[in-house]
DNA sequence: CCAGAGACCTGAAGGC
DNA sequence: TGCCTTCAGGTCTCTG
């Protein structure tokens, strides 16, 4: 499940092997994969045809592609750009381009040198688009109009840990919800939310507005420090859906306290770490070390 | 405006 | 053995 620190190791593998390059010969196959784009997926694959990727930016789970066309079709004042999402099961290989198709393949375009680049997403939550560069005043620099909605992320130079703790008192939601809801802070999933409330001692139930700055301002740090530890080892395959641009898992799974972990010891106590449903999402805690306040009455 | 629930999708895993 | 149900996740959309 791709979060900030694995959209990042993808970026990283895009930007030593595709910047630069020239998309050719660019397919999209599934309808799915284009449902963002006006006119569908052909209409993407055709606008793609030829265009040259210049750079590759990212703010938390969103990735892009600054283009360059010889194709009129992108040729105005605005700066195009790929936006790629990966969902939770997109990758993308690079490989030599004499590979066959991979299965789940959903986009696939040569580069030079012979190789070719895929977009590979067996759920298909992920999506391929073409948007333009807008000016965000709040961080002072230029992101695509579809991820203007979505605050900085923690790992971002403009991120402001002060702004965000004040949003996230503003709520009156389960501080889990909270942390995954991608407009307060961006990049956040299901996998780093949980580690961090582990590591900051707090019971994702507990409403932002009943917590002190001190509080948030903790687990917002351990957000920053989980998500750097799992970058430095290639982020958290939990699973087979994760890979960088090599096709390579990452390392950090072995380094999760909580998540997937229902009925195992807590690292910290001992205490068998239990699971419940949070926002509609599953939460995996310490009953020991993640209280509930006692309520009164 | 805000919070919560449902929809989308596919493969793995569990139950009978 | 095989069929069926449930679950997982991020984001968008709808409802109250």
């Amino acid at each position: 499940m791709p979060e900030l620190p694995e959209v990042e190791v993808v970026r990283r593998g895009l930007v030593t092997h595709l910047t630069g390059a020239t998309l050719r010969d660019v397919d999209v196959l599934h309808p799915r994969t284009g449902r963002r784009y006006p006119g569908g997926s052909a209409a993407l694959a055709q606008a793609l045809e030829g265009a040259t990727i210049t750079a590759i930016n990212r703010r938390g789970k969103y990735l892009w592609c600054v283009l360059e066309s010889e194709s009129t079709d992108l040729t105005t004042s605005a700066v195009p750009v790929l936006l790629i999402h990966l969902g939770m099961s997109g990758q993308i290989i690079i490989d030599d381009g004499t590979a066959s198709l991979r299965p789940h393949c959903r986009m696939r375009a040569h580069i030079s040198g012979g190789r070719s680049v895929s977009f590979v997403d067996q759920r298909t939550f992920g999506y391929l688009t073409i948007d333009r560069l807008i000016w965000d005043p709040r961080t002072e620099r230029w992101i695509p109009s579809l991820a203007q909605h979505i605050a900085p992320d923690p790992l971002e130079e403009g991120f402001d840990m002060e702004v965000t703790v004040r949003e996230l008192r503003r709520h009156r939601v389960p501080l889990k919800s909270a942390l995954l809801n991608q407009e307060i802070i961006s990049g956040v999933g299901n996998i780093y939310a949980d580690e961090a409330l582990w590591a900051a001692r707090l019971h994702g139930a507990r409403l932002t507005s009943g917590l002190s700055y001190a509080q948030l301002t903790t687990v917002l740090t351990e957000v920053q420090a989980v998500m750097r530890r799992a970058l430095a080892v290639g982020g958290t395959s939990f699973d087979a859906l994760y890979v960088n641009t090599a096709g390579e898992p990452g390392y950090f799974a072995r380094s999760l306290h909580s998540y997937g972990k229902a009925g195992e010891p807590c690292d910290r106590c001992g205490t068998p770490l239990v699971s419940i449903v949070l926002g509609g999402r599953s939460h995996t805690y310490c009953p020991s070390c993640q209280k509930l306040p006692v309520r009164t009455r």
